[in-house]
DNA sequence: GGAAATTGGTGTACTTTTGACACGAACCCC
DNA sequence: GGGGTTCGTGTCAAAAGTACACCAATTTCC
């Protein structure tokens, strides 16, 4: 930093989290309806966005991450990685925002810049109940999301981006995925994520030289075809 | 962005530039000495530290990183990549960095949250003069970084990570190389960056089979060994 | 003018990884 | 008991990765 600069406006700082879930079938995204409980909720007056909010004067980065997800989800805990700052000067100021934005904020004019971070859930660990008042969160399949506020399309666009150059290198997959899996189920992901097809006994060869994908002595219960193995992912030290 | 939050207080934002440069031997990054030239340039009151500043009203994030490089470095139009915000509560507020604050910034208490950026330049096409006045900018040693303002040794140390990985997938290297050079240095650089030696022969197989790089009609001259063929990147449309 | 120092440039054999490909088994439902 | 569905398995060929040693071209120094 360095600076014969001093203008210095101020700037309204926030997160958005982009939460990808997966149910077995198909990647998904957690939308957050917005508006007060039971005046604004049930109407669709004001845009769905992905859960963020304004970072508090005193905590760092991860922290308001974490902070705001658990607020808007009940979700605690779980993985969340930056991957992105937005900060387009107009970013918040299309006329679509503006009612949300004077309603809500206290400096509705001022430039908001936000940090986006992307995490992953097993949708089976998380099921909002979409019509409840104690949470505005619901689950929204990654093809039909509708238009969202301010940039949120951008940010789930570059979330996903994002997630899939992650996916190949780190272990993030199992994050997405319940705590006892099916090889079935974790190439069906895979195939999701990065869009294309595997071949079936090339993806079960890879998988296998993984020492942390573990078989468990359990197999599925109550499909309607044979059951498969399941197996679980330990963490190495 | 959700808000029942109305507690808003104003952040400063900035951009940091992490600037890659390669001389044929060694990495080396791009530190200002900050101060006002005549008065404060030549003493060391003033901790060195990573090209940024203040991001303006108006402009978006790139725009802003681009502009600060420019206008303390005078190097336009290069490759600059965003890698990650940096926004620990008290980044700006350690005893060592205030008299730099107070004595230029407008609002020394106000927390700053800063965008970093990456960059690779060919150290061929950028020499500043160290003891020049316009030029406040040096080349540094990666390995002979001093204690610099802020958490600009951090964010030096996520810049280079981020670099390690992006090397590998993403033809980055060769905003680090002049647009001639041989298969020697292309090489050097890439152990320097990786941190591992590579086998000369199987590394040039593998650099034969990139279309991208091709040779010239040329060789080199004024080195004390046989000279080698140069070659140059051309990008692919 | 020749020797020493230095980096440039080249090919082959082995191992590992990737990719293509087909069929019987287990369970549910009807 | 038959039909539908997913599970689970092995082999072969091609491609990529890895290990490894020597002569060539230039400068400098004697």
């Amino acid at each position: 930093m360095q600076g014969a600069n001093n203008t210095s406006i101020p700037f309204d700082l926030s997160i958005d989290n982009v939460v990808f879930g997966f149910d077995g079938e198909q990647l998904q995204v957690l939308l957050i309806r917005r508006g007060l409980p039971g005046r604004d909720m049930e109407t669709d007056r004001f845009l769905m966005a992905v859960p963020g909010d304004l970072i508090l004067p005193e905590e760092g980065l991860d922290e308001a991450a974490h902070r705001i997800l658990s607020n808007l989800t009940s979700l605690n805990g779980i993985f969340l990685k930056q991957f992105c700052a937005f900060g387009a000067p107009d970013r918040v100021f299309a006329e679509k925002d503006r009612e949300w934005l004077t309603s809500f904020r206290r400096y509705p004019d001022r430039r908001v810049v936000t940090i986006g971070y992307y995490s992953l859930v097993s949708m089976d660990d998380y099921r909002p109940k979409p019509s409840s008042f104690a949470s505005r969160a619901e689950w929204c399949p990654l093809k039909e999301i509708p238009n969202l506020a301010f940039d949120h399309n951008d940010i789930i666009a570059a979330g996903l981006e994002k997630l899939r150059e992650d996916v190949v290198h780190h272990n993030i997959i199992f994050e997405l995925l319940p705590e006892k899996f099916t090889l079935g189920q974790l190439q069906r992901l895979h195939e999701i994520i990065l869009g294309k097809e595997l071949d079936k006994r090339n993806f079960r060869k890879n998988v296998k030289r993984m020492t942390e994908v573990v078989p468990l002595d359990e197999k599925q219960e109550g499909v309607l075809h044979k059951p498969a193995q399941l197996y679980t992912y330990r963490k190495p030290d």
